[in-house]
This record gives C-alpha cells, structure tokens and sequence, in this order.
DNA sequence: ATGTCC
C-alpha cells in the first residue's frame, strides 16, 4: 500500500510497517484500518513524522503510532516512542505543547432518572464554580511561590494537604499524581506567573468536563472492579497543565535545539530537538516536564473537587450518599521512565506518549493494588455529541506498544472547516435534542469542536480492541458538558 | 494546546 509516497507493509488486519530505510534506525509502526489509512492520512504528514522520529538516537523497536495519529509538532499526535537510557534522546516535541494533558474519570451513586429534573441547574453550577477558556485563572486564590514549589514537586498530594481531595484520589492517579525527581529550580520565572492564578482552571479548545451516562458494558466483571454500573452517572474531565505547561515546553525546545547542534545529531527536522537524557540539557528539561505534570494532575485534582462541591449543592446531598470516587487519572502527553522488556533484556527507557494513554497490563506493579487482577482503567475520550470508552491494559499493549493504547477520536475536520460547516447552525439546539446540555465560553469553541468536526471515537478504539492492545470495557454517554 | 505575538 503506498500512502502519500510512502510504502507501507500490511503486518496484521490493523497494523501496518514502514520499513526500515536511508537513516531510520528502527521501522515505524502504526495500528490503523485500511479505510482508515486511506480516508484520513492521504493528505497529512503524520507518516513522515512516523519516519522522521525513526531517526531519534538510541531509539528502540518501532517508531510507533496509534489509529488517532495525526499531524503534531515533530512527532505525531498519536506516537509513541521508547529511546534508551545509554545513548537515547528526550525530545519536547515527543510530549507536546500540553505537557501531561490528561484525562479522569469519577463515579456517582445517581442515575440519569434522578439527576434529570436538575440536570440544567447542575451544569450551570458547574460552569460557574469551574473557571474555563483561554487565561482561564482564579478557581482558587492565587498561589504563593511557596505552595507553587509544593504543587510542581508534590502534584496532586499538594491538593489533597489543602482538603481539596482525599488520600483516594491519590491511589487512583496515575503516578499517585507525583513524579518524584521534578525540579521546581529549572521551571521559569515566566511559566510560574503564567501557573500561579491557573490551578482548577480547565482551559480551552478540546478540553471539557463532561457528565455522562454509562450506556454500555461490555466487560461485566472488569467494569465491577472499577466501579461502573449500567446508567450510571460519571463525570469526565480533560484538561492539562495550561499556560506553565506551554510555558515549560517553548523554554526548553530553545534549550534542546541548541542541544542537537551541541551534540551534532542530524535530524530530519528541527522540531525533533532534542538532548541526550543523561546531558544536562535533557535531566534538566525532564525535571521541569516532570514539574508541569504534577501541576497538571494538581489541576485536575482541584477541577474534581470543584465538580463535587457542584453536585452536592445542585442535589442538596450529603458527601457519604453520593458515591464519588475516583476511577482513574490518565495522562497522554508524558515522557516517561519504565521498564520494558527489548528482546531478551528488562530494559529503562524513556517512554514519550504524545497523544497516547499507558494502557498497563494485569499484575502491573504501577497500577492500584485494586486493579492488579484486571489490568489498568484506558480512559478514551470522544466527541461531546456520541461517546467516550472505558478501557483495559493487556499484556500484549506490554510487548508491542511499550504498554500504550490511543487517547481520543482525533480531527476529522480542521478548525476551519468546522467553522464553516457550523455557519448558520444552532448547535446548542442540536446538541441539545441529542440529549447534550452544553455551555461555552463561546459559540467559536462549540463549533470547532462539533461532534462532526471529530472521526468516530469507536473505529479508533475497536483498532485496539481487534488488535489486542486494549479491551473496550465500557461506553459513556455525554447529557451535559462546559468547555472554554 | 497556548494571556492564539515579548
């Protein structure tokens, strides 16, 4: 199959191999559809950037990507990619502009029956409590340096010492919502203005927080474990570590393309810049990437405390009926160091998702002890008009795809072309007759995040699921949604 | 994604 000028060998049903050729030092691999392929990657430079990551030293197996892939800066959305820790690169491009954009998932003990009658009053509250959009700032008093210090080095524990979430919530996010070695010294005096009035705040474009209904199980005793019932309701919240992630990721892509000169790397394209992970350059870009993580997770911890204050003014109920509890906290734009297994050797590398969820098998010893026998909770995210997926890690997610699975629907339409589809429409209506109540900073965000502007999340998630990589365990229904 | 240009 040749796409784009580019040669592709057919591996499985959904996987597809660019060999191996002029400087790559590893093929590239993408799980994908045939109809897939075709429909969405003919016009895009995703490929080459698949090819071009190839070429990062040290890097081992596969250049990967998901079925989301699309278009990013350097690496593609989508990609995955595991250097080693002796000759290997750290790369900014590999994480992207939203370092550890994430997505959580919290239970209640409601059904959609009960919350119905107050559903409008419900999102609303939550709309006001819960600053959203573009310089989004004040869901809490603006930060001291001293708790900013305490925030980026002890992410979400910070929220939970200030009774803005409980030790629950801990076990429950990925990492225990800290990464250990990050560095509150080598994060900028600018990125730290632009956090100090940002926490709780949950920003702009595709970031949301969502209401929904389990519709669907397809995992009975899975779902039981991670604590989801048929018609439940659930809340989504997607959103990252807003203007001092940004902030941390334009400081050291200067600091890292002067790194690649430094260092005489060539590469096939300069948003690739990158350091050796053991240089200066690349320690002190991974301690600040790991700062902006724990801000990202403080700040979803923050926005979850801010959506249970709202449901329990909304429904006027005490905290012990209304059953929330935490499910999971994902992140899918991280470098990451793990163990994985590279031919016959337990090996640390340096695992970059960039637009790709840790999808971690049964028996993990990086996931809660409660989900030990059934693997980890994959959350994937659709668009706000059909659906989003619950899924679980598998062992075959561990020897092909460094433990990873894809992390939402992925663009159908540019921004640009949603806005002109949605001209002259009311898509509050629409959404509205859908079952979807949503309120907006403004009509220019619900338009270029129409349900049409977005590829069926469920043909992306069925490639990991008939793949292996993942199982689909449970199917969520949006009835009320904010965004920026 | 992003105080959508320091």
């Amino acid at each position: 199959m040749n796409i784009n000028g580019i040669e592709l060998k057919q591996i499985r049903e959904n996987l597809w191999e660019i060999p191996q050729i002029n400087g790559m030092r590893v093929p590239g691999r993408i799980y994908i559809s045939r109809e897939m392929l075709e429909s969405t990657l003919s016009e895009d430079e995703a490929l080459k950037q698949v090819m071009n990551v190839a070429h990062l030293p040290g890097i081992e197996k596969y250049s990967l990507a998901m079925p989301d892939i699309h278009w990013g800066y350097g690496f593609p959305i989508g990609g995955v990619a595991a250097t080693n820790l002796d000759e290997g690169v750290i790369s900014p491009g590999g994480v992207g502009y939203d370092i550890n954009c994430g997505v959580r998932l919290a239970t209640t003990s409601l059904t959609l029956e009960e919350i119905q009658p107050k559903l409008e009053p419900l999102i609303t509250k939550l709309f006001q409590n819960i600053p959203t959009g573009v310089g989004a700032s004040g869901a809490i008093k603006k930060l001291s340096k001293s708790d900013l210090k305490k925030i980026l080095e002890k992410g979400s524990v910070w929220a939970v010492e200030n009774n803005l979430g409980t030790q629950s919530d801990i076990q429950f996010t990925e990492e225990s919502g800290t990464l250990k070695n990050a560095d509150f010294s080598v994060v900028s005096e600018r990125a730290l203005e632009r956090g100090a009035d940002q926490a709780g705040t949950l920003g702009s474009g595709n970031h949301f927080l969502e209401v929904d209904v389990v519709e669907e199980i397809y995992e009975p005793k899975v779902a039981e474990v991670f604590g989801l019932f048929k018609g439940q309701v659930v809340i989504q919240i997607h959103t990252g570590s807003r203007g001092l992630g940004y902030q941390v990721c334009d400081d050291y892509l200067k600091v890292l393309l002067k790194a690649s000169e430094k260092y005489g790397f060539k590469l096939p394209d300069k948003q690739l810049a990158c350091a050796p992970i053991k240089s200066q350059e690349g320690q002190a870009y991974l301690a600040a990437m790991q700062a902006a993580a724990n801000f990202a997770w403080n700040n979803r911890q923050v926005i979850m405390h801010l959506a249970k204050k709202s449901f329990l003014e909304t429904f006027d109920m005490k905290e012990s009926d209304l059953g929330f509890h935490l499910v999971y906290d994902v992140c899918h734009n991280i470098a990451k160091i793990e163990k994985h297994q590279i031919g016959n050797v337990i090996k640390e590398v340096c695992v970059h998702r960039k637009g790709a969820t840790r999808a971690f098998p049964p028996g993990s010893e990086m996931i809660p002890e409660k989900y030990k026998s059934v693997g980890q909770p994959v959350l994937i995210p659709g668009d706000m008009g059909r659906y989003s997926y619950v899924a679980v890690g598998t062992e075959k997610a561990m020897e092909e795809t460094f433990g990873s699975s894809c992390h939402g629907a992925g663009r159908n339409l540019s921004r640009h072309k949603a806005m002109k589809e949605a001209k002259g429409r009311d898509l509050v209506s629409e959404l509205k007759k859908k079952g979807v109540i949503i309120q907006a900073k403004g009509y220019k965000t619900i338009a270029e995040e129409m349900p049409a502007a977005y590829k069926d999340v469920a043909d992306v998630v069925d490639v990991m699921h008939k793949e292996g990589i993942t199982r689909k365990v449970a199917k969520l229904k949006p009835v009320g949604v904010i965004k920026g």
